[in-house]
Order: C-alpha cells, then structure tokens, then sequence
DNA sequence: ACATTAATTGTGT
DNA sequence: ACACAATTAATGT
C-alpha cells in the first residue's frame, strides 16, 4: 500500500505523511456513472483518486450540467479541500467517469497534516493552483473569441465620435486599444472588407455597410 | 518627375 | 508572436 501511494504520489515526501495516509484513508471503488457527491450534502472527507477518472460538475439552477473539471489518478478536488476546511455543504455534483478507486481522507487530518507535513501543505496549494490556472486559461480563450465583436463596436464607437464614415487611425493603433496584436487587427479587418462591410486603405477605414 | 525614406500593411512559418 | 516582404504616403532633389 505504501509503495503504491509513493507511486502515485510522487509529491508526498515524508514517511510519516505516507504512514498516516495508509493508516486512515478509507479505500472505496465506485462504477462508473455512480454519483458520490451531491450538493447540499456534508463533506466529511476528500478523495484522493487512486485509479480511474472522476468527474466534478455543477448543476445550474435549470437543468443543465456544466463541467467544472476532471480529476484523473493522483489528484483531489480542490472544492472539495476547500469545503472541508471551512465546514461547508457542498456545492457540487462529483461522479465516476470510469470505474475509480478513492481514498478517502477523514477532514479531520487535513488541518493536522497541513501543518505537520510540508509536502501535505504544498500539494493541496498546488491542487489550488492548478484550478486556478484552469481558470485563468479559460477567461484567456473568452477574451480571444470576442475580439470581433470588440472590433465591430470599436470602429462603431469611432463612427460616432468622427461624424464621418471615414475612420483614421492605424492597425496598430487599434490593436493597443483592444489589447491585441496588429496581425490580428489586420486579418480581422480583411475579413470585415471582403464581407463589404467597410472598405481599408493606409491609415484609414471607410465604414460601409457595419453592423 | 524621380529617388529616397519612413510608416503602414500583408504574409508565411 | 516574430520576421520579413510588399505597398503606400511623404519628402527631398
């Protein structure tokens, strides 16, 4: 048991902190599609994920579900930590994608180890951190797919403010104002052109047809 | 009118 | 994103 927590996580430095875990954890499979965390529900302890994949998802106030993320072997669920620590319900729907393996550490280890066992702490900041750069990443891919509309109201915007359809200003200009690169500017707006939408020329932008 | 140069825009990787 | 090519406007001679 021991050598096989060591393999699967390669984090967990200390003899003592592997000792513990094998002491305490609770193993439990679960098939997949079993469901074993429901919102509202009290979380009395967190899943290490041995074996297996699963899934942690929120159901919104309709009826559909929304992915959060998936965990694979050697992870936990950040949600999870986090509501253990505090003494929060939780919020979230968590079922086997796979068959799984859990080992379930009891909440009240996780203050005591937190503070015992450096690499304890670290590997639960580093399982913070990693939904965190989830979540940076997706913000990134949002900011990325709306340029075109942010273009489109940007020469909408310069229309008003030059009461003419002619716009004068640079690719680059443009693409310090949105934040962007001026490729990126200069493709776009080739693309708006040959919609016939406005018409390009150096340094200026001739709206056709916008909106 | 022509050449030179700088700024802007286009394109491939 | 970067590097380079191509085009255009501006300026000097």
């Amino acid at each position: 048991m021991k050598s096989r927590l060591k393999e699967i996580f390669p984090d967990f430095q200390e003899e003592g902190l592997i000792e513990e875990i094998a002491k305490h954890g609770i193993i439990k499979p679960f098939k997949k599609g079993e469901e074993f965390l429901r919102p509202g529900k009290f979380i009395n302890s967190i899943p290490l994920v041995l074996e297996g994949i699963i899934k942690i998802s929120k159901k919104d106030n309709f009826d559909n579900e929304v992915i959060l993320y998936y965990l694979k072997k050697g992870e936990t669920c950040a949600h999870n930590l986090h509501c253990c620590m505090v003494n929060e319900v939780s919020q979230i729907n968590a079922e086997a994608e796979t068959d799984v393996t859990l080992l379930f550490i009891p909440l009240e280890f996780l203050d005591k180890w937190s503070t015992e066992y450096v690499s304890w702490k670290r590997f639960v900041l580093k399982t913070f951190k990693n939904k965190f750069d989830q979540l940076l990443q997706v913000i990134d891919e949002i900011a990325f797919n709306n340029i075109d509309y942010r273009l489109i109201n940007y020469l909408n915007e310069k229309q008003k403010i030059a009461k003419d359809n002619i716009i004068k200003t640079t690719h680059q200009d443009i693409a310090i104002d949105l934040n962007s690169s001026r490729e990126v500017i200069s493709r776009l707006l080739k693309k708006i052109e040959h919609q016939g939408k406005i018409k390009l020329g150096r340094g200026k932008i001739e709206l056709i047809n916008l909106m």
